[in-house]
DNA sequence: GTCTATATGCTGATAGAC
DNA sequence: GTCTATCAGCATATAGAC
């Protein structure tokens, strides 16, 4: 704290972004007005130019930072052998990591189509490449005959639809635990998937 | 033909509700102006007005017909005896009733936001019902043991989540027809929630 | 029922002082 | 790096002529 003013640009910027995705999640960006994400953060609307290039700019880089830290966090985790562990893996993972950013995840899945065309196809490859490290496994499930898919894709639009759908409703200190949520939605994706009752170990 | 102005209120209405639906699911509630909706259908922004109060009724009007039909059609459908059966009627009627009104089903669920407090309530309940209208299934299907559900709240917000989620993917002639869409999520949903491979018939 | 004209206020973005 | 001041334009909604 040697200085009142200047270089705060390390955490200025990162402050600004979370101002603007808090008010994008709440009221939707193109009911958010500059001088509200200026307000937030406490400084004046023409400052925020120092740290973005337009509005536009701004709910890109978010959109774009958060696929991009949910691709790398899965590729970060540990994979096990067998497509049945690997498609219990994704899951607990895909509902723990939405839980924790639900302002990202809303805003990311809400407002695509404030994104100029070229934003657009950057962030819709990047949804793309999420869910092909879904159907991945789903297709390694069908050759190990682990799985009973009809249609991997549509299964793989299927199951992340129902695991993303927790953010809709997950409120922290209701009545079940992410623990207990992760083990409903993997005992409901590992039933319509599994090819066999057989080959589930009993809980 | 009789007239050339006046008395077209019956179909003037309509055509403003249509054109806001469009614009509103397209750009979003807040993107877009009076001045585009009266563009639409070819008309000057002052004379929306004698259609409705405001910009939020518009609003309003659109998701409450919405979940009000979509009541009222599943009201009006066929409910089988059984538990099994009621559940595949309500997967069957929720996805064909979804694929016909893409706009209103992404209009009722992107802009809850964008209402007023009384205004979201409202919708909230209706919401609420048809959520219930699910969950009396699994409920019926757990008495009759022929069900096997851990949560069945939970089981029915992943259930609808799911189902909701085709409208995200299907376009009018792709690679699958309805049917077989169709076919698909009522066999990945009958999976997850059934007891017994053994009360599945073959297909 | 629809038009034109208008009120009142907010928008994104920039310029230049400090 | 942040401020104040400002531009040019568009927003919702209303008033009154026809």
């Amino acid at each position: 704290m040697a200085r009142k003013t200047g270089s705060h640009a390390d955490i200025t910027g990162p402050r600004v972004r979370q101002a603007a995705l808090k008010l994008f999640a709440r009221f939707g960006y193109a009911a958010v007005s500059m001088r509200q994400i200026a307000g937030e953060v406490g400084m004046q609307a023409g400052a925020l130019y120092t740290y973005t290039s337009d509005k536009q700019a701004l709910l890109f880089d978010l959109m774009q930072g958060h696929m991009q830290e949910l691709l790398d966090a899965w590729q970060g985790t540990a994979k096990p052998a067998g497509a049945l562990d690997r498609l219990e893996a994704f899951v607990r993972f895909h509902i723990d990591h939405h839980f924790d950013r639900p302002d990202a995840v809303f805003v990311a899945y809400m407002e695509l189509r404030n994104l100029g065309p070229e934003n657009f196809a950057r962030i819709e490859e990047l949804r793309s490449d999420y869910e092909h490290a879904l159907q991945e496994i789903i297709d390694a499930g069908l050759r190990e005959g682990a799985f009973r898919v009809e249609d991997a894709k549509v299964t793989t639009l299927a199951v992340i639809a129902m695991l993303t759908g927790v953010n809709t409703w997950y409120r922290d200190g209701g009545r079940l635990t992410r623990a207990e949520i992760g083990d409903l939605y993997w005992q409901m994706v590992r039933r319509s998937v599994v090819a066999k009752e057989a080959n589930v170990p009993a809980e």
